[in-house]
DNA sequence: GCTTACCGTAAGTAATGTCTTACCAAGAAT
DNA sequence: ATTCTTGGTAAGACATTACTTACGGTAAGC
């Protein structure tokens, strides 16, 4: 439930296609697994570690899991993301103002 | 220089921290083996992977090798991030609209 | 009730990735 | 010219991670 959490576990390129399948459509566990090339307890497996991230979330139905995308997670990440671009751009823009002081 | 490999490059936590310390200030590669618990040589491994992505740019100064931030990488992981969001904020829209058909 | 479908977890193995020491090259300093 | 600083790369040790098969547990279908 941090972004250095949604980081690791989208850094990986099997579970994060597991994350984009579910974002065009929530699904089942075994469903996942047949449109991808790992079984379905490794798709479980990556199913746990995105919701520790709190990037998808389950509910129950029946005997099956359906897993969603959870926003809470992308949210987190965004934010990070979004600060740390601004952090840049204004040291880059006063790294600039130093080089050539043009409002002294 | 693909959002997959910004995402693997700042999965790592020590790389992650060589990439903020650059946000905060660029610098040459024995400085920031200084400030961290690994070796220099861990250092540079890191920057190369980073350099890969995209997400530093070394500038050479006479022996030393000043890196600093390279907006690039971060401007396509923010692309990335951006259109996904959008994207799952469109289908969560729809999907409660398909529930609670409001406007017939 | 019995079988079938679905899924999480455990255990072990294979593959990746991160770290270290050792080495080499290039520019700076004396 | 030699020495010192700086840093990239190679090789190998170690840790982490992703995958497989095997198992158990719960709900649906007949």
């Amino acid at each position: 439930m941090s972004y250095q959490e949604s980081l690791a576990a989208l850094a990986d390129p099997t579970r994060r296609q597991v994350f984009e399948t579910l974002a065009r459509a929530p699904g089942p566990v075994g469903q996942i697994a047949k449109s991808l090339p790992v079984s379905r307890p490794a798709v479980s497996q990556h199913l746990k570690v995105l919701s520790d991230a709190g990037l998808v979330v389950a509910r129950q139905d029946g005997t099956r899991r359906i897993y969603s995308v959870d926003p809470k997670g992308l949210a987190e990440l965004r934010r990070w993301l979004d600060g740390f671009w601004t952090d840049v751009m204004d040291r880059f823009a006063s790294e600039i103002n130093t080089l050539e002081p043009k409002d002294d």
